[in-house]
RNA sequence: CGGAGCGUAGCUCAGCUUGGUAGAGCACCUGCUUUGGGAGCAGGACGUCGCAGGUUCAAAUCCUGUCGCUCCGACCA
């Protein structure tokens, strides 16, 4: 390709709505435009690595024996109303009318689509197991695209679902995609890793992320190197954290004593009472589904809402608004406890703060506190969970030893489904036995857009854009410094291009009349792998250059040698 | 949806406080010069100042509304 006959938009300055780093190289790299907030138009070049990634993805599907299939973006209501989505997931859905006012889904995954599909055509257990995955664009009504590509209203994804006849073949389809998925990254020259991810209200212990490293990702990874536990802050346990009571305490009795304008466990650790926030109850007001139920943590623990999800089976729940918690506990946010509170109430304690005691909570009524809780005797019927979010420096629950969090880019997810949709939608099979058995289900999604910008949010310089061999929009950029047909230089160009593509390399000549250093700045921002300028001043000397992108000093080697070192090259990286 | 900020040339932004001729740099067009790390000079084209109302002799500037964009939170590939 000729950089004058396609159109690479680059930019020298960054767009002022681009925030982070791979955002703005993706725009001033001239790989995508933005249509509106969540929608981009991907260019010649953009779409190439696009294309790459994709073949790629295709490649390992193929080889982990899933299936290509391609399903419709626009779905009948009916399915999502049968698996029970149409509500769950109202959210994100994009509806659309047509002319007789019918409404339609525009599908933000395909779950209903393809269970409907094998509830037809698979009947026999003989028929399975069996995976079908398929590239396609995605529709989520988000309620904040953000980072370019990073988060969407239309994305490109490769989803994947998994048809089993039994739980045992199920967890075999689901370590063939993981499996794959992690030969799919490695492939895109990607670091990303395996971390264990919640499961929300499906249940179960099958799901993990796949994860890229980066400050700018929106999910936190707790993780432990020398143990390799490695959990979404969300899913992530912990060794016990309890600490020990002072035995003095014990037997003491709870004594009300006030507290006037303390609002906060802050307040009651600093001020004049000096308890410790590790000494303190934090007693939390929830409303699940308009009934209150109350949540105690140790004071200086954080609620883990994904965690609360998996305990009270549901997503349906809310913090409870001051009014609502008055009328409950007689006191405002700030004195609250739940010694002494109806047992109609459901109460859930983090499991840090079980069988403790000389511990201190609110009182119930505003501006006293009680203290010499011990937690067996004057809590007797909380319920004891884990609802904690995980910390820096909290025991690894597989090693004990302390753990860290790193911020991370989600560009994949492994799920095992269970049931859930085949029983809802109806694909059973006829088993051995003779009996009708519901297909047990995995899905698989890889973000293929996101996936993109992540390898730009992780490999570049303050120059542009990094690209690893394997996706990057071409392979070499051939920098002829005088584009002046007659000129000894540019037809050293043209010869080294045609054997390069005769050779299958992937060439762009910047055919631009621009000036040297415009030329190379351009080629840097857009990050091609390999870059060979030729120019007078080096011609007389019976050499050309050859740049590595990724680092390394210029290289002189003799024009007889260029192609094959090239050619070298290329082979090497990828 | 809650909180914060921003809408002026294709891009980055100044001008707004204190109302009065619409600006700069980059990019674009023409010419000359230049030619190994985002060149220089001269000339040129490009704007309903997001949109709609209002105040005023007069609005980019003040007021009201509205739409869009970005960031923080809940959601997620």
């Amino acid at each position: 390709m000729r950089w004058t006959h396609t159109l690479i938009p680059t930019l020298k300055e960054a767009p002022s709505d681009a925030e982070i780093l791979s955002h703005q190289y993706l725009i001033r790299s001239g790989m995508v435009r933005k249509l509106t907030a969540g929608l981009y138009t991907f260019l010649p070049l953009g779409l190439r690595v696009l294309h790459k990634i994709e073949k790629i993805v295709r490649e390992e599907m193929d080889r982990s024996g899933a299936l290509e299939t391609l399903m419709p973006a626009l779905q009948p209501p009916e399915i999502w109303q049968k698996s029970g989505r149409y509500e769950t997931a109202r959210d994100v859905l994009f509806k659309a009318k047509d002319r007789s006012d019918k409404e339609w889904v525009l599908g933000p995954t395909h779950e209903e689509v393809i269970t409907t599909l094998v509830a037809g055509e698979l009947q026999s257990y003989r028929h399975f197991p069996k995976t079908f995955y398929q590239i396609q664009t995605k529709f989520r009504d988000e309620i904040r695209p953000r980072f370019g590509l990073m988060r969407a209203k239309e994305f490109i994804m490769k989803d994947a679902y998994s048809f089993d006849t039994t739980d045992e073949g199920a967890q075999v389809s689901y370590k063939s995609m993981y499996d794959a998925y992690a030969r799919i990254f490695k492939r895109c020259g990607l670091t990303a890793f395996a971390v264990e991810a919640d499961t929300g209200v499906m249940g179960g212990k099958f799901s993990h992320e796949y994860m890229v490293p980066a400050e700018t990702g929106e999910n936190e990874v707790v993780y432990q190197e020398e143990s390799g536990y490695a959990a979404n802050i969300e899913k992530a346990v912990t060794g016990s954290v309890k600490l020990d009571s002072d035995p003095a305490l014990k037997d003491l009795e709870i004594e009300k004593f006030p507290t006037p304008g303390v609002k906060t466990i802050e307040n009651l650790a600093r001020g004049s009472h000096k308890i410790p926030a590790t000494q303190q109850i934090k007693t939390l007001v929830y409303f699940l589904e308009d009934k209150p139920i109350i949540l105690l943590l140790r004071g200086d623990d954080q609620l883990n809402e994904a965690k609360l999800t998996g305990v009270v089976g549901s997503a349906e729940f809310r913090p409870g608004e001051e009014a609502e918690i008055v009328e409950l506990l007689g006191a405002h946010p700030g004195s609250l406890g739940a010694v002494g509170v109806s047992s109609e109430v459901k109460i859930y304690g983090d499991l840090a703060i079980e069988g403790t005691w000389g511990m201190v909570t609110g009182a119930n009524e505003d501006g006293f506190h009680i203290k010499n809780v011990n937690v067996s005797r004057d809590l007797p019927s909380v319920e004891w969970v884990d609802l904690r979010t995980a910390k820096v420096g909290d025991p690894c629950p597989t090693s004990g030893k302390p753990l860290k969090i790193q911020r991370a880019i989600e560009v994949g997810h492994v799920f095992k489904l269970g049931t859930k949709y085949s029983e809802a939608l109806g694909a059973t099979f006829l088993d051995h036995d003779g009996k009708t058995k519901p297909a047990v289900m995995g899905c698989y999604g890889i973000g293929v857009t996101r996936t993109l910008q992540s390898v730009i949010e992780q490999s570049n310089d303050k120059f542009g854009v990094i690209w690893p061999m394997a996706i990057a929009p071409y392979q070499v950029c051939l920098t002829p410094l005088n584009v002046d047909p007659a000129s000894e230089v540019m037809q050293l160009a043209n010869k080294f291009y045609t054997e390069l593509v005769s050779k299958g390399v992937e060439v762009i000549m910047d055919d631009r009349d621009e000036r040297p250093g415009f030329k190379f700045k351009d080629s840097e921002l857009v990050g091609f792998p390999i870059r060979l300028a030729i120019g007078e001043k080096s011609l007389a000397n019976g050499v050309v250059e050859l740049k590595m992108r990724a680092g390394g000093e210029v290289e002189k080697i003799t024009p007889e040698m260029a192609v094959a070192t090239v050619l070298e090259r290329v082979h090497e990286m990828l």
